[in-house]
DNA sequence: GTCTCAATCTAAACGTTGTCAAGATGAACT
DNA sequence: AGTTCATCTTGACAACGTTTAGATTGAGAC
């Protein structure tokens, strides 16, 4: 016999939302273990279930790191929403986002190489596997607008922009992920002066530094 | 018995360079049912041995994955080569280099894939995992020089610029690679327009590109 | 030429994984 | 109360990475 929990609501069956427990327990295994030990048993595992108690919330493992990923973005999402002060000058919002994009990266690597290596394999579902950026990357439409570096109206220009943007941040992103980089940081006197000189030479980041 | 081949010369022991057949083994799979489907065993099968055979050649399947990586790279760096021409103003052999990159992600997705996962992988050893990408990055390092939107003595910021364009590089590759972009390339008018389109907006690309 | 050795390959096994089919459980509706 | 159906478990299967022990065989020493 178990309550409803209170504070997420009335739950369903047997378990209580299995689907979201799973989702935690994956989140866990991954800030763990790390990625390679994401497997469907070990979050079946980790939530208390069987192995094959995950099937019935997931088609199959793909769909379990599709639903990661989702929430990946989405948080990404919102540490580009907090990390960008609206107020600030445009310019300065976008080299914002850049720098935050890296720096979630490198704070969740696990989450963020679920987050592309689902995209890589579920090539059969692309509207709903790139549905999940749509929040973060039209944020960074926005401050590209603002930024008056292409005009709005020219609608091709914009998405080039913007895709050239997420291009040069992920690649950033996954460089800083697997290369040290050591010596060079140290000439340089830390990692954020690298990462600033970096993206100063990516397009429109190095725009958006120039002016500082 | 068995006669050593005339072409690769005397070879040692029972096989005949097992090593080399296993590459070329894995090189087949790789094409035939892409990166998922790379296994020890499979590569081991396709080879017409035993699942055990390769530890004899490969400490384990990393090792494996680091040898095509090692073999791809090498041929990453000669389509870079051969891409650029020499006599070309450097800005547009810095432009000939991205495209060639992203070209070759796009030919070869594949082994790409393989190139970058086993960097995530190997954290262990970094110096062997990136010794691989040293070749093609120091032909775009030459072509930085040439170009001389850095002063060749001024030794970080010339190596800030390659890794930037390195990163610009990588992450257009793999963004064309898991997205399709298909309406906004109709719109432009084919794949070679919106790549060319994209690097405009990519720092030392898009100066390269100005020019024309 | 024969012997020995060590490198190479095979056979068989272990633990793990993704996945499925069949059955048990129990909440909810009539 | 009884039926229904989503949910979860059990048990199984094939495939995987890896290890161990043993068979094979080329090459150098005598």
């Amino acid at each position: 016999m178990k309550l409803p929990c209170p504070i997420t609501g009335p739950k369903p069956y047997h378990h209580g939302d299995l689907r979201r427990a799973l989702l935690e327990a994956a989140s866990r295994v991954l800030e763990r273990e790390g990625p390679n030990a994401l497997s469907l048993r070990a979050v079946a595992r980790e939530a208390g279930v069987s192995p094959a108690a995950p099937y019935h919330h997931f088609k199959d493992k793909s769909e379990l790191m599709l639903a990661i990923s989702e929430e990946g973005f989405d948080q990404l999402y919102k540490f580009m929403l907090q990390s960008s002060d609206a107020d600030a000058p445009p310019m300065e919002r976008v080299a914002a986002i850049g720098v935050a994009y890296v720096e979630f990266a490198k704070a969740h690597p696990s989450i963020y190489r679920v987050m592309y290596d689902c995209s890589r394999d579920l090539e059969s579902l692309p509207d709903k596997a790139h549905k999940a950026e749509d929040g973060a990357f039209s944020l960074l439409k926005k401050a590209m607008i603002d930024l008056g570096v292409v005009s709005s109206d020219q609608e091709v220009d914009l998405e080039l922009a913007c895709i050239a943007a997420w291009c040069a941040a992920h690649g950033l992103a996954e460089m800083v992920g697997f290369r040290q980089f050591d010596s060079l940081k140290a000439k340089m006197g830390g990692e954020k002066a690298f990462l600033a000189g970096v993206l100063s030479h990516l397009g429109m980041f190095g725009q958006a530094r120039k002016r500082g």
